[in-house]
DNA sequence: TGTACATCAGTGAACGCGCGTTCACTGATGTAC
DNA sequence: TGTACATCAGTGAACGCGCGTTCACTGATGTAC
């Protein structure tokens, strides 16, 4: 995402940037992310970022972007190739902590960044389905599960936003592994067709 | 939740303010709703609503009240007592229309309004899960759904958030509709146990 | 019924603040010769 | 190798703005007598 500004001979200011203000979220996830509060984490004037963000919510984009990356990251750590029910609940267990964990990052990835629709956030979440579907096809080998993957991501991003809003009560880490892998294994068994 | 205001001789301000704030939100589903906006689209001074609310967050989560109030009043004419899987379907599609329809009400229900876990937001969102609860329960006939519950309301909440900010493709409305049952039924009928 | 009074919802001016963004600048860097 | 120059990332001051909140006030209302 920030690529490319390795030429800059002062530094790589833009990826500086991003990473105050990632880190301005994990200490605080209601923070605003005013392009003069990232500036001034990063030590820098706040006319700086203009030299590699045309505005505000180009700042935002690229953290949001970032977000995305290192949710990835987490998933894939998780679960380099998941292919069973149990890999299901892994995953559902790490997105839901990353979620509950960085609360900040979580919501300017789905709700703030970047305009809504933009090519760039659908890009980012085009790569979150695609990982997921793969292993929703190695589970159940079938050809193209689309809707049940889409149904699968759905409920795990449902419990990481109520979670993460304390719509659900709340519970330590551990109860919540628990009770988010009991709901997923909950809605999979359901005898209602 | 703005009861007991009928005793102010000069109208019902609280009220007319929320509604005020509410119908921003339909116009402008990413209107800030601040203090001295809500008080200009009700024609009154921007001091005028610490007449009634302490500041502006005890506003925000009169509007977040409000607006779980519309959201069950919307479900409740869906389906007032819900149980059997088409139900669940329609349910289904009036909450993600609900969300989609009105993305501004709907992110300061569930992440702006009120600081997260107070005892009104825990409130309003039990009454949701409760009504659901009934109406799994009269659906599968089996005593505590609790866990099969929170999981279709996760997955349901999960597809509005990622609908309403345009995480999954857009479509239309009758399209969405479709999808949002087919995505419901496509887990409810995963074999994967 | 009429009057004096207490109440209190709403006013309008003011406060201090942080914001996004622009602009002319400066000074470190890399490069052409 | 040394020098003159072009580049351009970062500066610091300034702009105009809307915000949340406070405060002394005013004037319509309801009520006690």
């Amino acid at each position: 995402m920030t690529g490319a500004d390795s030429r800059y001979h002062h530094g790589d200011l833009s990826m500086t940037l991003v990473e105050s203000a990632v880190r301005m979220l994990a200490t605080d996830g209601d923070a605003d992310l005013s392009i003069r509060a990232v500036a001034r984490a990063a030590g820098v004037s706040s006319a700086a970022p203009y030299r590699h963000f045309p505005d505000r919510s180009a700042l935002l984009a690229a953290v949001a972007a970032a977000g995305f990356g290192e949710l990835m990251t987490v998933l894939r750590a998780t679960c380099p190739e998941p292919s069973g029910r149990t890999d299901i609940g892994d995953l559902a267990v790490a997105y839901v902590r990353f979620a509950t964990e960085r609360p900040g990052l979580f919501r300017v990835m789905f709700a703030e960044g970047g305009q809504r629709g933009s090519a760039t956030r659908r890009e980012a979440t085009a790569v979150v389905h695609e990982y997921l579907d793969a292993g929703v096809r190695r589970w159940l080998g079938i050809e193209d599960p689309g809707t049940v993957t889409t149904g699968l991501w759905a409920l795990v991003h449902g419990m990481a936003c109520l979670y993460t809003y304390e719509n659900l009560e709340p519970a330590d880490a551990e109860d919540m592994a628990q009770r988010v892998r009991d709901t997923v294994d909950a809605v999979l068994t359901v005898d209602g067709r």
